[in-house]
DNA sequence: CCTACCGATCGGTAGG
DNA sequence: CCTACCGATCGGTAGG
């Protein structure tokens, strides 16, 4: 698992950033010592303090990492909600992708949100106020329309959807634990349909018209999240 | 915050399993030593080490009580499904309460299924997974009736329902700073309802009988869920 | 970036 | 002999 040379200072912190998030999403902040950043990288913990001033430094340099991944994906997800003939699976489908491909994203998110509650308020308010409006906006639009329930607070809908795919993401061996395995089925995909289900069953309004009925719609898989980049 | 003198080695134990709860909830396991957790009692730390052998064996019995106190709960969840006139608000407010009264317990579960998801996956197997089939064959019943949607996953259903009520209790304070406050409307409110509402109306169907249709019910508030021990 | 270290504090155990 | 602890200190390791 040792990295080769680094050629420059800029692709250290890359390494020390991906390493340090790994381990932190893995085994949390505090039972993570810098030695075992270093021992990763194959490097020593002076190297990687060399980089990083401390080490509150570097947990901080990992949750704006993260947070800038997100930014960077904000215009993507609300792309889709643009372009997609079907939106709402679009735009669910991009931010499962987001949280479902790297894990350790949704571990890393809600372990700080446990440990610095206050620090990532602060941060997520950046890049998340405007994905949850936007969204919102959309919502408020079906709701004018009939699409979507006039009961839906769509502020609080969007936020909850998002807490909802984060913590499945975070927690999906475990919860998954809770359901039956006996019968051989494919329980992941099970959960993440369902996921995907409630999601959309919970806002669109079951209309005799275009739209399907949830119910009557098979739903549509895991597989359709993917993308190429 | 020193407690007074215990009386018995039992009264010692518990006050020690609710001091390590506290802050094994608030800070995690790694980050709080056995000398914080003496501090908050005014003993010794030789004193925690003479009733838990080991701060691992203490981390274990936390767990261990935290999972008791949902066994006990459990009959009481499932009576409410029996005996309410509205069985969905019944059960959803007396898991709602379970962990929104306690908070601790929905992050101390939220830590320990991040840092040893094997270990929680065993504890939980015992009074979950019925808790689970329970409920799954309540909506069984429903979906032969037509009450609720053909296409649930049952077991699916309340496993993800379960981890939506523990994830917004866990992560309420930073969760909820991605709505807006300046119409200083009751934000708590407005989340605690939302949550209420898609776990509703993704399960009920819209009939035209005698359920209303979730869109024109106004939602209980989260005061419905209270109820005297 | 490494070798050589520091003040402190960690979980755990000694005898009494 | 038991319980419920105490003051002191063990060998290692933490961040810096």
């Amino acid at each position: 698992m040792v990295a080769p040379r680094p050629a420059d200072a800029s692709e250290s912190r890359a390494q020390i950033l991906a390493a340090a998030s790994r381990l932190f999403a893995a085994r949390g902040f505090e039972a993570t010592s810098l030695q075992a950043i270093a021992d990763e990288l194959g490097v020593t913990k002076q190297a990687v303090l060399h980089h990083f001033r401390s080490k509150d430094q570097l947990r901080q340099a990992v949750l704006d990492d993260m947070v800038a991944h997100f930014r960077e994906a904000v215009p993507r997800l609300l792309f889709a909600a643009t372009a997609s003939e079907d939106r709402f699976d679009a735009v669910f489908g991009e931010l499962f992708h987001f949280f479902a491909q790297a894990p350790d994203r949704a571990r890393l998110l809600v372990r700080e949100a446990l440990d610095r509650p206050a620090e990532v308020k602060k941060v997520l308010r950046g890049p998340v106020r405007p994905w949850v409006d936007a969204v919102a906006s959309y919502i408020r639009q079906g709701q004018a329309s009939g699409r979507h329930y006039a009961d839906v607070d769509p502020e609080a809908y969007v936020s909850l959807i998002t807490l909802f795919v984060v913590s499945a993401a975070a927690s999906a061996q475990v919860s998954q634990a809770t359901m039956p395995t006996a019968d051989g089925g494919d329980v992941r995909g099970r959960w993440d349909g369902e996921l995907h289900r409630i999601a959309k069953s919970a806002l669109f309004t079951p209309s005799p018209r275009a739209t399907p009925t949830p119910a009557s719609k098979p739903k549509p898989r895991t597989k359709s999240a993917k993308q190429p980049r």
